[in-house]
DNA sequence: AGCAAAAGATGTTCAACATCATCTTTTGTA
DNA sequence: TACAAAAGATGATGTTGAACATCTTTTGCT
């Protein structure tokens, strides 16, 4: 048997992640199967010996980039781990980062493809679910106030609409503004305070 | 000159409309010029009679949704118009209502078309910039309290993130959950206070 | 009524693209 | 090293849909 499993593998792997950026940062519709080849340096004849279709390959690729547990850039820890942050505030403040506003590529599924998960099928969809719940959780359990879950809930729809109808404004200013306003009134939600960072 | 300037600019408008409320519901690369004139009861060879591209009709319709200001259905006043409440309450009930999240074709711009935009050209981005601000002007002035800019932007934010993450939830109970904790939580941050409708 | 000009219908062209058939290259195994 | 089987490349096919050319119908005007 010619070539390793493994690199099979890896090959399918290349297609997916480069369908994944392709599809986070442009839609379904507006990504091609040999753009998605081509980005992964390969030609688009071979497609077909790792899917049967343009939307298995994106059922699968969302449902990766929304599952994967690897870090984001705009998650990282460079800043000193600053002991004082609870976990939910230190996700509400790399949410409204400016690094996870810029970055279209890895920026969290919850905004990056809201239009396409509407018209997904169905795993689509379940994945979309469960990363939002996953974030529910992370944020309720950081609560312990009373109400927790609906102000998790709350924090949740803050962060979505905030990056969400910021990413859609043509004025950095006010896109900006409108920003930090969601991510100050999620900070005062979730009973953090405290200086503004990004 | 045959046919009056009155029917060629209705014939316009019936195009425009049909796009709008598909390309509402579908998006941009998902419909067809030729289904948008079906839908209009017009062949699709008319359409050029009309608008020049595709793409210009897409700016021209999203354009008028934008900033139509016809009141939607999800707007109407059929209840007693309850006088205690404020315009900005008014605004954040609809925006939160039943009626508001099943309305795919009718719905607020804002929220229906989040994608589609972020693609669009420079006329539809400054569309959705007007709107967006139009929504933000209306609830800062009814904010009389201190720091009413920021708590409105953040009503928009909460409006937006609210509708569209519970819009691609395939968990109908976990998605009215999510929309009426937003809800709760823009009346909290309004300063608004009393029972819920839906 | 007859005409002309514009609206609308019908059909064509062309390009993009998904899918698939077939050919070539690679590499593990004997 | 030779072979074979699978990966990957090349090229063909069919479909879709935007754009456009041209024909037909409608209707305001004389």
């Amino acid at each position: 048997m010619p070539y390793s499993a493994k690199h099979k593998r890896a090959t399918r792997e290349r297609i997916l992640e480069s369908a994944r950026r392709l599809f986070n940062s442009k839609g379904f519709a507006e990504v091609s199967i040999g753009e998605i080849m081509a980005d992964a340096d390969l030609s688009h004849g071979g497609f077909y010996r790792h899917f049967s279709s343009k939307g298995e390959l994106y059922a699968e690729a969302v449902r990766r980039f929304l599952c994967q547990e690897a870090p984001k850039p705009w998650q990282d820890g460079r800043k000193p781990p600053s002991r004082r942050k609870t976990r939910g505030q230190r996700i509400v403040d790399a949410y409204f980062s400016q690094a996870h506003f810029d970055d279209r590529e890895q920026c969290c599924p919850l905004i990056g493809l809201p239009s396409d998960v509407a018209r997904g099928d169905d795993r689509v969809k379940a994945a979309y679910r469960e990363v939002l719940k996953r974030l529910l959780e992370l944020l309720q359990a950081d609560l312990k106030q009373p109400r927790a879950r609906e102000r998790a809930l709350a924090l949740v729809a803050l962060c979505v609409g905030g990056l969400v109808a910021s990413r859609s404004l043509d004025d950095p200013a006010l896109a900006g503004e409108l920003r930090r306003a969601a991510h100050r009134q999620a900070l005062a939600t979730g009973g953090w305070n405290g200086a503004l960072p990004s």
